[in-house]
DNA sequence: TCCATTTGACCCAC
DNA sequence: GTGGGTCAAATGGA
């Protein structure tokens, strides 16, 4: 547990490194571009843009995998799903504990499968719903999404699962798209560790977010949650509720985890402003930082001796 | 008619 | 044996 909090507080460091070199890059290109003229050895204003969003993108692979480490630790906690958690409040102590395996199927890791926390399920490719499940320990199902151009021969498969009451939505995908149609709006060059828990890094290349993607079925994508039936596989009439697509920018300026790269920002007239626009809701350093901050204290909260 | 979604059943990893 | 992932028939909407 202890190497958990380090790791975590290591990560910490990390992003805060990340993003004041960001910061510093941004200066530099904000200098470059006040006094354009420049000098052999100076670096150019595209060096500088990829270096500000090579900052970002690195930060978010962080965040993003303290904050997956940090939900399932929570959450794992919160449902008494730790072994020796659900034997001591039982009152028989003396009791030799038996390793209770259920729920403990967990789809294999591969390097081509990452996750992300995200406010909305729209990520801008066309996803087609195969399959819809209630998991263990789960308050919300878990929905199983297929590229639409599977005919294509595209593999790329998503599971989304919506974490809380709140509009954060824990996404896993597995494949890359390989379909013309949609290849362009994914991340990729994902970092993967091989602790899986490890593995939820991930980073984006920002020259190719897309701004506007708004496929039909999104609404539906956010109504989906709002109803949850006891059955094991979930059978209900879903809610129909009329969430406002107008506020996703509101939810996403208060503060999100980790954001999709294809949120749509305010468009840009040119290259600068489109690239730049991949940065556009990060939360600011303090806030960030706070964040971290916050989530790693919680762990104090926590009997640290039943992890 | 086509396509997406729903959902019960099945398969398989654990 | 159980839970998670997938299949595929049924259903519904455009």
């Amino acid at each position: 547990m202890r190497n958990l909090k380090e790791n975590l507080r290591a990560k910490e460091k990390r992003l805060m490194e990340e993003l004041l070199a960001g910061k510093n890059s941004a200066i530099q290109l904000r200098t470059l571009l006040l006094n354009p003229v420049q000098d052999e050895g100076s670096i150019s204003s595209l060096q500088l843009s990829k270096n500000i969003l090579r900052s970002f993108d690195y930060g978010i692979s962080i965040a993003s995998s303290c904050t997956a480490i940090l939900s399932a630790k929570i959450a794992a906690v919160d449902c008494g799903g730790g072994d020796s958690g659900g034997s001591t409040s039982s009152g028989e102590g003396t009791k030799k504990v038996v390793k209770d395996r259920r729920g403990c199927y967990k789809r294999k890791r591969t390097s081509d499968s990452w996750m992300k926390e995200s406010p909305t399920v729209e990520d801008g490719c066309g996803w087609r719903k195969y399959g819809q499940k209630l998991i263990l320990h789960s308050k919300f199902p878990r929905c199983y999404y297929r590229c639409t151009n599977k005919s294509q021969g595209c593999k790329a498969k998503k599971q989304v699962q919506k974490i809380n009451e709140d509009p954060l939505y824990q996404i896993t995908y597995f494949s890359h798209h390989t379909c013309t149609d949609t290849q362009m709006m994914l991340p990729h060059d994902h970092i993967v560790e091989p602790d899986p828990m490890e593995s939820n890094l991930l980073s984006f290349q920002g020259s190719n977010y897309n701004h506007s993607p708004k496929p039909a079925n999104v609404s539906l994508l956010k109504q989906e949650f709002e109803a949850v039936d006891t059955q094991r596989t979930v059978g209900f009439p879903y809610a129909k509720s009329c969430l406002n697509t107008s506020s996703w920018h509101g939810i996403i300026g208060a503060g999100c985890k980790v954001l999709s790269p294809t949120i749509p920002a305010v468009p840009g007239d040119d290259d600068l402003g489109e690239e730049a626009s991949g940065l556009y809701s990060c939360a600011s350093m303090n806030s960030f930082h706070g964040l971290l901050d916050m989530e790693v204290d919680q762990l104090g909260d926590i009997d640290i001796e039943e992890w």
